[in-house]
Formats: structure tokens, C-alpha cells, sequence
DNA sequence: CGAGAATTTCAGAAATTTCTGAATACTCAG
DNA sequence: CTGAGTATTCAGAAATTTCTGAAATTCTCG
């Protein structure tokens, strides 16, 4: 299989995943080429030939992936294109997103054990809820911590 | 504000939040219900009612919640309905399914690893992409194990 | 400042997901 | 065994998401 076709079709694996998991279609499959090309930084016109996809899907993915800081603009000097590429962090970010959704299960799961009656179903099955999302919340960032800390080691 | 209609909004809040991350609609929507019930159990047509939709739509999501382990049937003696309920570990469940996912993640990075060429920006983030989830599958089961130690020594 | 190149926006088309409704298949009490 | 009450299945309808294409806008350089 020539070269290129494999790195791209593993590219596109890895949006269905992503996309599987809530990230927007579009969104995911720029994410993908960004990791996967061979060069250091995109512009929105090669990541549209490389998808085969029209400039606005293109343009709006960026957006998205651009806001949640996956993917960052590269100042480009003597160019009238705006080039992209993967953020430094991202895994890390990616994942800190989690901690967002964990963080609004506690909140429901709080919201729900105040509006239930004592000694009910619900109100046991929530404060159980509510106990394991507090204990998530407490952990995440020390895990994050901790893997900054392993990365910064590893590269001098 | 009614009791119950406070329940349900919440309940449907806290399905939008499932289901913008993943989880299909209708299973998210039963799961909060489960949660939510001030009954020990539920039948489907309970479901059915509470959430007023299609009794196929209501199997569907039951055979998705109970194939995942968030729902399970209990053996109703002296009923011809089945019962349902919010299983008792449902949310390190959930959680661990999260688990597959970061382990997915880390076998596309390797595939990516393996397919791009040495010295390359793509490989380069690969690795990167790699050393994360690897981090993270070493990390999430003791991460489960101590919320299970934790909750263990709390009751009783 | 003006031209050329690229990006953004957005209405509507296309694709996909999700739900309904009704037929079919179970299951258990009698 | 039988049949009344439930659950499952599935084709097609409905709803939602996603994408396209083209116009409007922005930006850069000469």
C-alpha cells in the first residue's frame, strides 16, 4: 500500500473515534490531518485538498478546534495565508476537557440531591452520583500535574 | 415549582449532558430517569411513560444501557413485566468506559508511530500522542481502584 | 488605496441519526 | 397448553446534524 494512502487512512481512523466520542465530524478529521502531516504547519486550503472537503466545512472546524485549543494559528510572515498546526499541549488539553464534563456531573449530581427527598431512591442513587464525581474532580488535576511533570523530565 | 416537574428538568438536563458526550439520546434520557425514579425499580412502560415516548424506542435504549452495565433486570417474582434499575456501580462503569477509549487512543498513536517515517513532524506528534495515553492507561485503573477502596471504607 | 487571495458566513441540500408504530415474538399465570 | 400482557424488531418518517457552494468580508502586498 503506497505510503501515503496508509498514513491516511490511520488519520481517518482516528477521527471516527474522535467523533465518536462527541468531537464534530469535521472537526475531528482536521484534528487527525493536522497530526498526521508531514509538515509543520497547514493552511486551511491544504487541509481542504487533503479532505477533499469545501473551505466553510474547513473553516468552521478550525474555529472549533482553534477555541478549545487543540489546534493554534502560526503567525506566518510573507504569507497571506493563515497557517495551523496540533498545539504543543493538546493531549493535555483534550483531556482537561473531561474534567469539564466531570465537573457539570457534579453539579447536577449536587442540584439533583437538593431537589430530592430525604431517605428516597433518588436522593441515595444521587448522593452516590455525587460522591464518586466529587472524588473525580479531586483527582484529575493531580493527574494532569503529574504527567506534565513526567513530560518535562523525559525532554531535559 | 412542582416537585416533579423540577425532577424532570433536571433529569432532561442532566440526559443532555450524556448525550452531547456520546451517549445516544434515548439511553441517556432512560439512565436519568433511572437515576432520578422514586421507585426502586421501573418497568418499560413506566419508562415509557415518564419520558412519553415509543415503547421501541425505550427497548432499544434498555438493550444498549444493559449491554453497557449502567442497567440491569431484576428478577421481579409474580410479575410479567420487566423490572430495571440503575446498576449499583454504574458510574465507575461509565467511567471505565472512558478507560477503552484512552486505550483505543493509545493503539492508534503506536499504529501511527509505526507507519511514519523517523524524524518526521508526524511521527514526532505521534510519539508525543503516544507517551500521553500511555501515561493514562497506567494510570485510570488505580485511579478506580481507589474510588472502590475509598467508597468501600465509607459505608459500613 | 486597490487588486488579488484567502477566510468567513449562511441558506439550503444532503447525510445521518433517532424515533414511531405496528407486526411479531416472547413469557408466565392460570 | 393457552392466551393476555409485555418486549423486541424493523421499515419508514421525522428530526437533527453536517456539509456545500457562493456571496460577502477581510487581509496583505504593491
Amino acid at each position: 500500500m503506497p505510503e501515503a494512502d496508509e498514513r491516511r487512512e490511520t488519520a481517518e481512523q482516528l477521527a471516527l473515534t474522535l467523533s465518536e466520542h462527541g468531537m464534530q465530524r469535521m472537526a475531528a478529521r482536521v484534528l487527525a490531518a493536522a497530526i498526521f502531516a508531514e509538515q509543520p504547519t497547514l493552511t486551511q486550503g491544504e487541509l481542504t485538498e487533503e479532505l477533499a472537503v469545501s473551505t466553510g466545512a474547513v473553516s468552521g472546524a478550525i474555529t472549533m478546534l482553534t477555541s478549545v485549543g487543540l489546534v493554534e494559528r502560526v503567525p506566518a510572515a510573507g504569507s497571506r495565508r493563515d497557517h495551523y498546526r496540533l498545539r504543543d499541549d493538546a493531549w493535555a488539553r483534550l483531556f482537561s476537557r473531561q474534567n469539564e464534563v466531570v465537573e457539570a456531573m457534579l453539579r447536577m449530581a449536587r442540584h439533583g440531591v437538593e431537589i430530592t427527598s430525604e431517605d428516597g431512591y433518588a436522593r441515595s442513587r444521587l448522593e452516590e452520583m455525587r460522591d464518586f464525581y466529587a472524588f473525580m474532580v479531586g483527582e484529575f488535576p493531580a493527574l494532569i500535574e503529574r504527567w506534565q511533570q513526567q513530560r518535562a523530565t523525559k525532554e531535559r
